[in-house]
DNA sequence: CTGGGGAGGGGGCCC
DNA sequence: TGGGCCCCCTCCCCA
């Protein structure tokens, strides 16, 4: 009995130390197992971001190529609607010159990168023949661009520090990827060149901003950004290029994130819209997803002293912040009353730039912005308000990825806004703290900044249900349906004649009153149109820039010389 | 050439 | 804040 209990605890014993060293076995080889588990799981994450990684890459590319052969194509289709973004900006060039002045840089909308050399476009201004040269913008490579958006961009111009080591850090981050920012000023020597304040930043794309005047000696600054359409939002920042506000005076420059409209080219009517053709085009061209800009007012240029500067070359080299501004010819023609003419001949569109922001202020304000941006409004808006001071240490890149451009577009209407006050520095009674980032005009409020950009994105949104035409506002298409409707609610009181403009009656009344507001400075002739007396003045300059492809005779307009074609024809 | 109208772009203001 | 209107300006066209 006792020898049977003495073998049942050798076997307990025995049994003990077998599962012992059998669970010591099996936590060993769990432990292997789950090491080389981990092992393979860690692989394969790595594996799977590379893989991930190289399918954005893919996925970039595809989508770059698709947006450039897009851009290609509709900018081989329609040639000359660069012809038309000229006549926009410029206001009068159309067809064959009827040139007074406007701006002598023009923008190729961006993404168009088709469209790449300096193609000199004559046009013929008054007696003379001005070649321009197009602002060229090529669009690079999006491989950096993080679906996350919006970027960080800040730019920094402080005392004695290195524009060029700005920009060298802000175009770093992406210089890997996409090729440099290139721009060339050919006014310019390379000592005096103005780094461009375009800032590539995520690599999305890059600008290269290529401009040339015959007659300036200034350098001028553009900005453009084009990408995929249908791929993710792009995102941009934009700076400014104008002439600035007061000094000290700090103002929100708000993006407009605006799920832009892309019209085709397919909706492009007759050729009686060849306004809405350019608008269309620049439309799609600029297709900003998400724009944000914080801005600081840092020149001391008034718009006098732009004016005044405007055909030297600034150099921003060092110390020197000064704006780079470029001297547009433009002749405008405003008499009141019997007061003289007024010629400006020279009046100036200044281009500036500049732009600072706190990197830690702009992710705020993305993250800002992409807040608002979950919220289903047509096209909001988005300030960013008391900037901090600008730190030295740029970090234009961010996670997400973007671009960070600073320059901006002055249409010549800009000039002629600010002249009668509604500029951004022209210090009315009402805080203009918003301002366009394209050309800086201040304006109240948000709404009228939105509806104001539409001059520079070229968005529609309103079309006729008539005629297909499109406008930027809903109060142009009211307008515009008259022409369908024949409404004429205005009517004159003297001659029942019916006009559908209250301007137009105005207008006409001064056949009845005699009132001619317009007097020419060199005869003496006065006129009750403005348009009149613009016509007129040519006949002073001896401007004939319509020739006749048939006789060589030259008229001062185009209608001389479309009867003087028709008179010809029909004796033949 | 001149006179004049049609129509569109854009800003400001009011409700 | 958005709609609507007024106003100014400009281009184009035609008589």
């Amino acid at each position: 009995m006792a020898n049977c209990m003495v073998f049942h605890t050798q076997i307990a014993s025995i049994m003990e130390v077998l599962a012992n060293a059998a669970v010591t076995e099996i936590c060993k080889l769990v432990d292997d197992d789950y090491a080389v588990l981990r092992l393979e799981i860690t692989q394969s994450q790595k594996e799977n971001r590379g893989l991930r990684r190289k399918l954005q890459l893919l996925e970039l590319k595809v989508a770059r190529d698709r947006a450039d052969r897009t851009i290609r194509e509709r900018v081989l289709a329609s040639r000359p609607s660069s012809v038309k973004i000229l006549d926009r900006y410029r206001g009068t060039a159309r067809g064959e010159g009827h040139l007074t002045g406007g701006h002598r840089s023009f923008v190729k909308p961006a993404g168009h990168n088709t469209w790449r050399d300096d193609q000199p476009i004559t046009v013929d201004e008054g007696s003379g023949t001005s070649t321009q040269h197009v602002i060229v913008i090529e669009s690079a490579d999006a491989e950096a661009a993080g679906p996350g958006g919006l970027s960080l961009v800040k730019q920094e111009r402080t005392e004695g520090e290195d524009p060029t080591h700005s920009r060298d850090i802000q175009t770093g981050a992406a210089a890997g990827v996409v090729p440099p920012v290139a721009v060339e000023d050919l006014a310019t020597t390379p000592q005096h060149r103005t780094r461009p304040s375009i800032t590539e930043v995520s690599g999305t794309l890059s600008a290269v901003l290529k401009s040339e005047t015959e007659t300036l000696t200034v350098t001028h600054r553009l900005l453009h950004t084009g990408s995929d359409h249908g791929s993710d939002p792009e995102r941009l920042l934009l700076g400014r290029l104008g002439c600035s506000p007061a000094p000290d005076s700090k103002y929100l420059l708000y993006g407009n994130p605006s799920p832009r409209t892309v019209h085709s080219h397919q909706d492009s009517g007759g050729a009686s819209e060849t306004g809405n053709d350019l608008s269309r085009s620049y439309t799609t061209a600029m297709d900003p997803g998400i724009m944000l800009l914080v801005l600081e007012t840092q020149t001391d240029l008034s718009r006098a002293d732009c004016n005044q500067y405007s055909s030297s070359v600034y150099s921003e080299g060092g110390i020197d912040k000064k704006s780079e501004v470029i001297l547009i010819d433009e002749v405008t023609v405003k008499m009141e009353g019997d007061a003289p003419l007024t010629c400006n001949a020279d009046e100036t569109h200044l281009w500036e730039r500049y732009s600072q922001s706190n990197t830690s202020d702009f992710l705020d304000c993305r993250d800002r912005l992409e807040t608002n941006l979950n919220v289903a409004t047509h096209s909001p808006l988005h300030t960013v308000r008391d900037r901090d001071p600008v730190s030295p240490s740029m970090a234009p890149y961010n996670s997400h990825g973007s671009i960070f451009f600073d320059q901006v577009f002055n249409s010549d209407k800009r000039a002629r806004d600010e002249g009668w006050g509604g500029g951004a520095t022209s210090g009315n009674s009402k805080e203009k703290r918003f301002l366009c980032m394209f050309c800086n005009k201040g304006f109240s409020c948000l709404r009228k900044v939105e509806i104001h950009q539409r001059v520079h994105t070229g968005e529609n949104p309103f079309s006729c249900t008539q005629c297909e035409k499109r406008f930027s506002r809903q109060d142009h298409l009211k307008r515009h349906q008259r022409v369908h409707t024949g409404e004429k609610p205005f009517s004159c009181p003297q001659c029942e004649k019916r006009f559908s403009q209250a301007g137009d009656l105005k207008r006409h009344q001064r056949v009845h009153t005699g009132e001619k507001p317009f007097s020419c400075t060199q005869c003496h002739m006065r006129f009750a149109l403005a348009g009149n007396l613009k016509m007129h003045l040519k006949v002073h300059k001896g401007e004939r820039p319509f020739t006749s492809m048939h006789c060589g005779k030259r008229f001062s307009e185009r209608s001389y010389l479309r009867t003087h074609q028709q008179k010809k024809h029909s004796a033949v």
